[in-house]
DNA sequence: GCAAGGTC
């Protein structure tokens, strides 16, 4: 059998790519992880048979050990010191498994991956995955390719050379510090300013390398707005009238702030009256065509001139590259490679009905080479690829097209060159001018028609002709703060201080945004909130290193000595985390500056909120804080306790937990699926059984068992054996779905229903009944809760007007018709046909846990003949 | 609930 060879791209795009040029085509694919294209052909000089798959990015992100997860028992200084692990970064992908299994039997491994840091990073990822290396006959290979054309693919796969470990080191130390560095300091706030404060209004206090500088500058344009002191200013306006043109002249001296002084010289020019031509120049002027669209740029258009934020731009380019319109959209380059094929580009476009005819100019005439521009080694500029109309691409996305293809064309168009003719005047001696500018050669801006030349035409003048003022103004003005920062202008700045790259540059405003620190307005301008502004100026006070672009460029330069092999991974990373650290002790000791200026501008936890429930402990009422993260606070105990997010809160008819004492609540979250159930402040902040692994809310806390801050236990996840409250109590029988048990819907009269307690399954109980109860029978058949329903008397389906009926849900024959169930996300309503569910003999908490009560019965709840 | 970097 012919020796194997792996062959593995960063993107699934790039493997499809890879495997048709080598293939000429004749390959076939199947589904995985992510696509595997498999073909024959010949590897140094042996037969071989290819297999061409992908990852999605990188594999790995870097994290830290479960034990430095809990908020509150981690010091953050002590992450400086942590370990950190790597876990994979979509574990729903699978594509570590999905890259062991392809490598098995594969004596030959290609890495593909992009050739930047990141892309070398991810090469010994996928070396990790697949186990290649552990076994010396198999060898690892390294292709180089600056782009995913035919010549580069076939080049590079001859020109293999091995992956750089430096390059690789050296992303792990950036990851490194951004963590530690990112983490603590974010914890660290976090923990500060929402223990004092009730009306933050966000979540999560976070601190970045990259988010923090980038909200400096929005502050520090806002700074300076404020700190503005406007001046007024006046300027002498005299106007002649030549040839049947009032033209209006520009005084050499532009403005004066002396009104005095102003009035003067108006006078002196009002007394001569007369001006004399003194000059007439002309001058051939050329505005260049662009060079080659890098994704920098390509995000500024779209937010000046479309009015799309980064974020959506990088969707709509995503979309239209996947879908072969355009060019691969993250590049820093702005100029062609030698080789590019423009004719084949410009043919590939010239039927398309918007810009055809200027094609067919272009290729009659002869297109020009585009301008020299800079090439970061990484892709080519953004470039159509192939034509498309609005009505392929739906409105945003076809105006992000328009827009590169126009850039396109504009670079291989020539300059517009234009005349310009600036005519002098003198009078009372004192100078002024007019400009005329006439355009000789549109160039590149017939197809960029917003950078075209404002063409103004002059009358005609002679030298030393001598014509008298028509009137002469003084006209007073004030100068005017910049604007808010535009986000066009922001990325400029990211941009010029290497803050982010061309991927996360969008990640970065937006996380800015989504953590209320500053807010997008019209026009795309960034205003920064009251708390962005607290924080810059709060490390501005404390240590102004924190919040400036330098921070970035500090780690960039540190960990590019790794990449070059110049200073060894650890020592820089130890070197640089121990910076930090001195940083964050001097932050933490200083805190106090910050927090003169949050004091300031927000209400501290006592004053926020409204009373809601009673405390337990001191039975005094609790304040509720509706701003995010909502949450209780006892001002007796100073104890904070988080709710149920994203949910309406309530008191529940004032009755009290009975292991605590502390009053229950009623969460009603959105929609009309939307859950509605009751839970204890303290039980949910701190689950009192053991065992119980399913948390209400918890995110991603995968299977460590570990309880994160602000999701818990409800009553319905709550085994208490005598609470009424209880899933005990309440639940009425297993999931037809999931492990869950269908719990009562306390509060949800007179459309009652079930809900399960772990997925999204919900059941409609008869309609219009006073009351549904569940009482502390079983059914004898299926061992489900029997309940108690009392109808309502008009519309009651019992005989003789009777309203009470007590049942099974399952196999009680009235019951049972009256029942209906629901389902998101498989059907849309599901009438009870019999014998359709599946049995599943459980409910939540039996046989395992209750460690702290009696061993709970497993009624073995079913959804039987249901 | 945390960073920044890939990519979807």
């Amino acid at each position: 059998m012919a020796p194997k060879v792996l062959m593995v791209a960063e993107k699934p795009s790039i493997a499809l790519s890879i495997a048709s040029v080598l293939s000429g085509g004749r390959m076939s694919t199947r589904r995985g992880s992510t696509e595997v294209h498999e073909f024959d052909g010949t590897f140094q000089g042996f037969h071989v048979h290819y297999k061409v798959t992908s990852v999605i990015g990188h594999v790995f992100s870097v994290e830290f050990p479960a034990n430095f997860q809990d908020w509150t028992v981690t010091d953050p200084l002590d992450l400086f010191e942590a370990p950190i692990h790597k876990v994979e970064s979509n574990p729903k992908a699978h594509i570590g498994r999905h890259l062991s299994q392809e490598a098995q039997g594969c004596s030959h491994l290609v890495l593909w991956l992009d050739c930047d840091r990141e892309g070398e990073n991810i090469c010994f990822e996928v070396i990790e995955c697949t186990g290649f290396r552990v076994n010396n006959s198999r060898r690892v290979y390294r292709a180089r390719f600056s782009s995913v054309t035919e010549k580069d693919i076939t080049k590079a796969m001859s020109n293999l050379v091995e992956p750089n470990k430096h390059e690789a080191l050296a992303v792990d130390a950036r990851q490194e510090i951004d963590l530690k560095v990112g983490v603590a300091f974010t914890r660290f706030q976090t923990n500060y300013f929402q223990g004092k404060y009730g009306n933050l209004d966000s979540r999560v206090i976070s601190y970045g390398p990259c988010q923090t500088p980038t909200l400096g500058f929005c502050v520090q344009r806002y700074l300076q707005i404020t700190t503005f002191k406007p001046e007024k200013f006046w300027a002498v306006q005299p106007y002649i009238i030549q040839k049947g043109y009032e033209l209006k002249l520009e005084w050499e001296r532009n403005k004066l702030f002396d009104s005095d002084v102003a009035g003067m010289f108006q006078k002196l020019i009002m007394e001569d009256g007369i001006v004399e031509v003194t000059g007439i120049s002309e001058k051939q002027e050329c505005k260049t065509r662009p060079s080659g669209l890098n994704t920098v740029n390509l995000l500024k258009v779209a937010s000046s001139a479309l009015g799309f934020g980064p974020q959506l731009a990088m969707q709509l380019a995503e979309r239209l590259y996947t879908q072969g319109f355009i060019s691969y959209p993250r590049t820093e380059s702005t100029s062609y490679p030698s080789s590019f094929d423009f004719r084949g580009t410009l043919e590939a476009l010239v039927k398309n009905p918007a810009w055809g005819s200027y094609i067919q100019t272009l290729l009659a005439d002869g297109y020009l080479k585009p301008r020299s521009g800079t090439d970061a080694g990484d892709h080519p500029p953004i470039t159509p690829m192939c034509s498309a109309t609005e009505d392929m691409l739906g409105t945003d996305a076809w105006r992000l097209y328009q827009y590169v293809c126009q850039h396109f064309l504009g670079t291989i168009s020539p300059d517009c060159k234009y005349l310009r003719t600036k005519i002098e005047f003198s009078v009372a001696e004192e100078i002024f001018h007019c400009i005329g500018q006439c355009v000789t050669i549109k160039g590149f801006t017939s197809i960029m028609p917003w950078l075209g030349v404002n063409e103004t035409n002059l009358p005609q003048f002679t030298k030393g002709e001598k014509i008298e003022i028509s009137k002469v103004d003084l006209y007073e003005g004030k100068t005017v703060p910049p604007d808010y920062l535009s986000e066009s202008e922001l990325i400029s700045l990211m941009e010029k201080h290497g803050i982010g790259t061309d991927a996360s540059i969008s990640v970065h405003i937006n996380n800015i945004c989504e953590r209320n620190y500053v807010q997008v307005q019209a026009g795309r301008k960034l205003v920064p909130t009251p708390l962005g502004i607290s924080l810059i100026r709060g490390y501005q006070c404390i240590d102004p290193d924190l919040c400036l672009p330098d921070i970035r460029s500090f780690i960039e330069q540190q960990i590019t000595l790794v990449a070059n092999g110049q200073a060894n991974h650890s020592l820089v990373v130890q070197h640089v985390i121990q910076q930090f650290k001195r940083k964050f002790s001097y932050f933490v000791k200083q805190i106090d500056e910050m927090d003169a200026l949050f004091e300031a501008q927000f209400s501290p936890l006592s004053d926020s909120g409204r009373l809601l429930s009673k405390c337990g402990k001191c039975l005094r009422y609790m304040k509720f804080i509706s701003s995010q993260p909502s949450r209780l606070y006892c001002g007796t105990c100073e104890e904070v306790y988080y709710v149920p997010q994203n949910g309406a809160i309530k008191l529940y008819k004032e009755l009290a937990c009975p292991l605590d004492n502390f009053e229950l609540l009623i969460c009603s979250l959105p929609g009309p699926q939307g859950k509605t159930f009751s839970f204890c402040p303290y039980c949910y902040n701190s689950p009192p059984f053991e065992g119980i692994d399913t948390l209400f809310g918890a995110s991603k806390a995968g299977g460590s068992g570990k309880l994160g801050k602000g999701a818990g236990m409800p009553c319905f996840l709550c085994p208490h054996p005598t609470c009424q409250h209880s899933v005990i109590a309440q639940g009425v029988c297993g999931c037809p779905e999931c492990n869950g048990t269908l719990v009562l819907d306390p509060v949800s009269a007179p459309k009652w229903r079930l809900y399960c307690n772990t997925c999204n399954c919900l059941v409609f109980l008869p309609e219009g009944a006073h009351r549904i109860s569940t009482t502390k029978e079983r059914c004898s058949e299926c061992d489900s809760i029997i309940i108690e329903v009392d109808f309502n008397k008009k519309t009651t389906p019992l005989k003789d007007g009777a309203t009470l009926h007590i049942g099974c849900i399952l196999c009680d024959e009235l019951l049972h018709s009256l029942v209906e169930m629901k389902h998101g996300k498989y059907f849309s309503k599901r009438m009870g046909g019999r014998g359709r569910m599946r049995g599943k003999g459980r409910s939540g908490y039996g046989g395992r846990g209750g460690r702290g009560g009696r061993k709970l019965e497993d009624p073995k709840m079913s959804f039987r003949g249901f």
